[in-house]
DNA sequence: TCGGAGTTGATTGT
DNA sequence: ACAATCAACTCCGA
């Protein structure tokens, strides 16, 4: 039967590798390229800020001209989903949905809402995988229905399962060719919205431009500029690619990844509540010019370098303000272009030695740590201008400039910049003590709940954390002795 | 049960 | 630049 067809465009806004959109161009009379911008979803559910609108919208653009390109278009519908489905199912008498597979709580409730339109109005719907390298289920089969929590050990089960599948094949105007395009006028009437008619800030402009074009051609320039200076899995690459799978894995079977609260991996600490110093650290006032030249490249351009995103995120939690990372994890789901719900809780989880990393003692120093691979403070002087003028043992450490020098450098601490908001080695060392007693209390409560464990996953974390497995602690080491 | 390893700490010494 | 030491965690595999 040849399908009229649907196809939702969600995470996956590109047309290479792109295995749901072949399959409706194969099995289709008419294919109906659709992306619906449902802003309620948007706002409070991926809670997107205006640079990730831009880029949102850019990537939009970038996927219509592909489109047009082939003899097809891009039909931006505004809606809440489900309406936006039911109404167009029934105007354009649509046989089939199809889509990407995701693995986002959310988009999987979307999915099931989707086919349960389906059931009711008679269509088929068909969702691949297309966002993952390999598909997680069999890895979680392959870990004995539980997801691996160490990278050496998830790496041992894709090497089990052998090379991830190749891209499917790039479309082409002939496939294109064999379903008609959308009825004439259509094309028009859902266009991709300008930033204004969404009531975008125009100010906030990236400089990083969204699309799968950008994104191509990006990729292209890192493989030809890599290969000059090797580098290897963990680091490489390729590494960060079974990181991102490995995330993807662990937060796909673990129920409220991106929570502390019933989340089984995360260790459960009574974080500080802390408006004003949480604001402190997100609008870069947190007075130390690394930590907060970090969060003014954040906010101004939507990407920061890994190790920056690690310096940031043990600041504001376990090495310094003590405040809990979903604070963290939501400011850059707002902020960040490449903010992913797994990779992103994984890393504050990890960052905050709430789940992954345990060696909690390592502890980064907002001061020197930046200063090892930028001694002259560049990056600094880039996105804190007014402190420019310092010379570079103070760019670190302003305030232990003299007032001279602080006149000098035309820049005044406690009335031009900040104070730092903390003393890093009286609040890390007490953070220290802090993450040890939570660790101690928590191995306590678990073995004394650990008999009338009843979900699998609760069985798991409470065998791991079970007396053979008991770190000694000082207090064990104490009740063994007595 | 124990020792080694863990995607990138800090400090001190060579 | 690199290595040893610090103080010390959990997980894994032998």
């Amino acid at each position: 039967m040849r399908h009229h067809t649907i196809h939702l465009f969600r995470k996956g806004l590109r047309l290479h590798d792109n295995p749901a959109l072949l399959a409706a161009l194969q099995s289709s009379e008419v294919v109906y390229p659709v992306y619906i911008l449902d802003r309620a979803f948007m706002t409070s559910v991926m809670h997107i800020g205006a640079l990730r609108w831009h880029f949102l919208l850019q990537s939009l653009e970038d996927l219509r001209s592909s489109l047009c390109q082939l003899g097809s278009c891009l039909l931006v519908i505004q809606g809440e989903y489900e309406s936006v489905v039911r109404d167009h199912v029934q105007k354009w008498n649509i046989t089939q949905v199809t889509l990407d597979e995701e693995m986002e709580p959310f988009y999987k409730e979307m999915e099931a809402n989707i086919r349960g339109l389906g059931e009711e109005l008679g269509f088929e719907v068909l969702s691949l995988m297309g966002h993952s390298l390999y598909n997680t289920q069999r890895i979680l089969e392959l870990n004995g229905g539980t997801p691996p929590l160490t990278y050496k050990r998830f790496l041992r089960i894709l090497a089990l399962l052998g090379d991830p599948e190749v891209p499917v094949r790039n479309l082409t105007a002939e496939d294109f060719q064999r379903c008609s395009p959308p009825e004439l006028g259509l094309a028009e009437r859902y266009g991709v919205p300008l930033p204004t008619d969404l009531k975008i800030p125009p100010e906030s402009i990236s400089p990083w431009r969204g699309g799968e074009s950008e994104g191509l051609h990006r990729l292209e320039q890192h493989l030809a500029d890599q290969a000059k200076h090797h580098s290897l899995p963990p680091v490489s690459l390729q590494g960060q690619l079974l990181w991102r799978e490995f995330f993807y894995t662990v937060a796909s079977a673990t129920p409220n990844f991106t929570k502390m609260a019933g989340n089984p991996i995360c260790l459960q600490i009574r974080w500080y509540e802390d408006a004003e110093r949480l604001h402190r650290w997100k609008t870069a006032q947190t007075g130390f010019p690394w930590i907060d030249a970090i969060m003014t490249q954040l906010r101004q351009e939507g990407w920061i370098h890994h190790l920056a995103r690690h310096a940031a995120a043990c600041f504001l939690t376990r090495g310094d303000l003590w405040i809990s990372w979903e604070e963290g994890m939501k400011v850059f789901e707002e902020l960040l272009l490449d903010a992913d719900y797994s990779i992103n809780a994984g890393n504050w989880m990890w960052l905050s030695a709430s789940a992954f990393f345990h060696q909690y003692t390592r502890i980064f120093c907002p001061v020197r740590f930046g200063r090892r691979t930028d001694p002259e403070g560049e990056y600094i002087r880039k996105y804190l201008p007014i402190l420019k003028n310092f010379p570079s043992k103070y760019i670190y450490e302003p305030w232990t400039a003299s007032e001279e020098e602080q006149k000098q450098a035309g820049c005044i601490i406690g009335r031009d910049y900040p104070f730092p908001m903390v003393d890093h080695k009286e609040a890390s060392d007490h953070n220290l003590q802090l993450m040890k007693q939570v660790r101690e209390e928590q191995y306590r409560t678990a073995q004394l709940t650990r008999d009338d464990a009843d979900d699998p996953m609760e069985m798991k974390l409470k065998r791991d954390l079970s007396e053979e497995n008991l770190p000694k602690t000082k207090a064990a080491r104490m009740t063994e002795q007595a």
